[in-house]
DNA sequence: AATTCGTCCTGC
DNA sequence: TCAGGCAGGACGAATT
C-alpha cells in the first residue's frame, strides 16, 4: 500500500473475543478492518507504522501502548479518546447541543496507574476498567468526537490541542518506560552528608538525632515529641515562643534558643521522609527514577503525578539526577512562560516587547512601571493570581496601565468567573462549571432575607472563583504551549541516529530510548538524555521547537520563548 | 482498624 | 516566604 491510500486513522478496540483495528480514510469512511489475536496485535501495530504511520485511536493511552513500547516500538500519533472527550466535552467552543457532552460512559476519571498489561487479557473482568473498549462503543466516540470539532467554533484551535492532548499521552508513556536516569549513590551521599549515615537498625540519623536533642534541651524537655504539631506547640508555648503554628515562616520570625535546631530538625525530618533511603529503594531501580505521569490530571491542562512526587523533587536532591556514561542531560526550562503566554493571548504588543529576547521583568522595570525587578515579578505574579493585599496586590493597579490588553483579559476572566461563567484558555479547554454548591450560596445570598453572613461566604466564594478562573486561563494556555514544544521536539529527537546498543544503559533494548530521548517534564522544564556527541544538536533542537510551538499556538505575534539551557552531566546547579 | 482531615513542605 | 493560582506526599490527629 503506498502512503496516499494510507489510513488516515486506524481505531483499535475490543471485539467478540478479539480485537479489531479498523482503517479510516480522511472523509471518516472505513477503508479497512483486520481481526486480531492478542498475541499478534504488537507486531501488526509496528508494522502499519513502519510502511506509513497513522494516527492511532485508542479509548486511553497506557492500556494500548505500554505493551508495544515494552516490545520495543514507537508511535508517532495518536488520539487518545478519553483525554479528548474530557476536553470536548467541557469546551465553550463546542456546540451546546453537541453528542459528545452526553456520552457520560466516557467520563472516567483517570485510571490508577495500572502497570500491569492488563489490555491483552481478553478474561480480565470489566472491574478494571470502567471506560468503553468495544470497537462499536469506540467508533461511535470517535464519530462524535470529530463531529464536535467540525461543528465548533473554533475548529482549528480544538484539533491543535486535542493533537497535543494525546502527544502528552504518549509522551508520558515513553519518559515512564525510559526514567530520569538517577545515580543512587549520588543520592546516598547526598542524604549521609546531609543526615549522617543510613541508620541500620530502623532508629534516627545522627545529624538529625543532634539537632533533635538541641531542640529538647531548648524547650527544657527530654522527652518532647517534635513530630506531632499540637505536641510542639504547647512545648514551645511553655518556654515563651508564642507561636500559631509551627510552619517555617511563622517560626523564623521569632528569636529563641529552640527555633535554630528546630528549623534545622524539620528541614532533615522532611527530607528523610519524602525523598529518603526508603524513597530510593521505592523509585529507583536499575538506575532510572520512574515516576507515573498524569496527563491532563489538572483542571488547568497540567499534567499531575502519583508516585515518587515527582513534580516535587527538591532542589538539593537534582545533583543525584546524572546521565549514562558517555551520555549527557540536556536541561531547559522556559524563562517566565506564564507572563510570555499572557502577552501572547491577549495580544498585548507592549508586554511581548518587554519580553522580548531578554527577561521580562528587567524589560518592565525599563518601561517604568516599577522600580526593580523584584517588584516587577511580585507584580506580575499578583496579577496572574488575583493579589489583591499586600506588596503584590498594590503593584498590579501599575500594571494595569502599562499593560491594559493583558489586564483586561485577566480581569474579565475574573470576572466571569465570579459570576459563575466559564473561561477558556486559547486551544479551548474550559474551566469547570461552578459546583451546585457554589451556585446555591451565590443564590440564596442574593435573597432579600439573606443573612449578611450568607453574604460574606458568598461574596468570598466569588472572589476564590475569579481568582481560579483568572489564573486558568493563564496556567492552562501555559501548559498548551509546553505541550506543543514538547511534541515538536519529540519528534525532532526522534529523527536523530540510534547509537549501537551497547552505548545505551544495559537495561535499554528499546530502540528510541538509543538516541535522544525526553526523560522529565515538569510544567515549563524538560530534560533530555542524550549521547554526548549529540548533545549539542539536541539543544538547538530544543529551541528550535520552543520557536515553533510559539508560532503555531501564536503565529506570528512577536512574542517569544528564551530557554534557560545547559548541557551538563548533572540536573544539579552548576 | 481503617478512613478521612489538617498541617506542613516540596514543585511550578 | 505574608499576600495570590495549580498540585502531591508524609505524617499525626480526628473520626468512623
Amino acid at each position: 500500500m503506498g502512503a496516499a491510500d494510507a489510513p488516515t486513522w486506524i481505531v483499535l478496540g475490543r471485539a467478540a473475543e478479539a480485537i479489531v483495528a479498523v482503517e479510516l480514510a480522511a472523509d471518516g469512511s472505513e477503508s479497512g478492518r483486520t481481526p486480531l489475536s492478542a498475541d499478534e496485535l504488537v507486531a501488526w501495530i509496528a508494522a502499519r507504522e513502519a510502511s506509513a504511520p497513522p494516527r492511532w485511536v485508542w479509548n486511553d493511552t497506557p492500556g494500548w501502548y505500554d505493551p508495544v513500547l515494552a516490545r520495543g516500538h514507537r508511535l508517532a500519533r495518536c488520539h487518545d479518546l478519553r483525554l479528548s472527550h474530557a476536553i470536548l466535552r467541557d469546551s465553550a467552543f463546542v456546540a451546546d447541543d453537541a453528542a459528545v457532552r452526553t456520552a457520560r460512559e466516557w467520563d472516567a476519571a483517570p485510571a490508577a496507574p495500572d502497570l500491569r498489561p492488563a489490555l491483552f487479557d481478553l478474561d480480565r473482568d470489566a472491574e478494571s476498567s470502567r471506560l468503553p473498549d468495544g470497537i462499536d462503543a469506540v467508533l461511535a466516540e470517535f464519530a462524535r468526537q470529530r463531529d464536535a470539532v467540525a461543528t465548533a467554533t473554533e475548529p482549528a484551535r480544538l484539533r491543535l490541542l486535542i493533537a497535543a492532548e494525546s502527544a502528552g499521552a504518549l509522551i508520558a508513556a515513553e519518559l515512564r518506560s525510559a526514567g530520569l536516569p538517577w545515580d543512587a549513590a549520588e543520592h546516598d551521599r547526598i542524604l549521609t552528608e546531609m543526615l549522617g549515615p543510613r541508620p541500620v537498625g530502623g532508629g534516627m540519623p545522627e545529624k538529625m538525632d543532634a539537632a533533635a536533642r538541641l531542640v529538647r534541651i531548648a524547650l527544657d524537655d527530654p522527652t518532647a515529641r517534635l513530630d506531632s504539631q499540637p505536641k510542639l506547640l504547647r512545648a514551645l508555648h511553655r518556654v515563651g515562643v508564642l507561636v500559631e503554628s509551627t510552619s517555617r515562616w511563622e517560626l523564623a520570625e521569632h528569636r529563641h534558643p529552640v527555633i535554630e535546631p528546630l528549623l534545622e530538625y524539620k528541614k532533615l525530618s522532611r527530607l528523610l521522609s519524602a525523598n529518603g533511603w526508603a524513597w530510593l529503594g521505592e523509585w529507583v531501580h536499575d538506575g532510572r527514577f520512574r515516576p507515573v505521569y498524569v496527563p491532563g490530571g489538572v483542571v488547568t491542562g497540567r499534567w499531575a503525578s502519583s508516585g515518587g512526587g515527582a513534580l516535587q523533587l527538591p532542589r538539593q536532591l537534582r545533583a543525584a539526577v546524572r546521565p549514562d556514561p558517555g551520555w549527557r542531560l540536556v536541561v531547559a526550562d522556559v524563562a517566565q512562560l506564564e507572563p510570555r503566554v499572557l502577552a501572547a493571548i491577549s495580544r498585548d504588543t507592549a508586554l511581548a516587547r518587554a519580553a522580548y529576547g531578554t527577561d521580562l521583568y528587567a524589560g518592565i522595570v525599563d518601561l517604568g512601571a516599577v522600580t526593580s525587578r523584584a517588584e516587577a515579578k511580585m507584580a506580575i505574579l499578583g496579577a496572574m493570581y488575583g493579589a489583591t493585599t499586600g506588596d503584590s496586590g498594590r503593584l498590579v493597579p501599575r500594571l494595569r496601565r502599562t499593560f491594559p490588553r493583558a489586564m483586561a483579559l485577566v480581569d474579565e476572566a475574573a470576572a466571569t468567573g465570579e459570576r459563575g461563567g466559564t473561561v477558556s484558555t486559547w486551544l479551548g479547554r474550559s474551566s469547570p462549571a461552578p459546583s451546585a454548591e457554589w451556585l446555591e450560596r451565590q443564590s440564596r445570598a442574593n435573597q432579600v432575607d439573606a443573612t449578611s453572613d450568607a453574604e460574606t461566604r458568598a461574596r468570598r466564594d466569588a472572589r476564590d472563583r475569579g481568582r481560579f478562573t483568572r489564573n486558568f486561563i493563564v496556567q492552562g494556555s501555559a501548559a498548551e504551549w509546553a505541550l506543543s514544544w514538547l511534541a515538536d521536539l519529540r519528534q525532532r529527537l526522534a529523527t536523530m541516529p540510534a547509537v549501537p546498543e551497547g552505548r545505551a544503559a544495559p537495561r535499554s533494548g528499546i530502540a528510541f530510548e538509543r538516541r535522544p530521548h525526553l526523560a522529565f517534564f515538569l510544567h515549563d522544564e524538560v530534560i533530555i538524555h542524550t549521547p554526548a556527541e549529540l548533545a549539542d544538536e539536541v539543544a538547538v533542537a530544543t529551541r528550535d521547537a520552543a520557536t515553533a510551538a510559539g508560532r503555531l499556538l501564536f503565529g506570528d505575534f512577536p512574542v517569544d520563548f528564551p530557554l534557560d539551557l545547559r548541557v551538563a552531566d548533572s540536573a544539579g546547579k552548576a
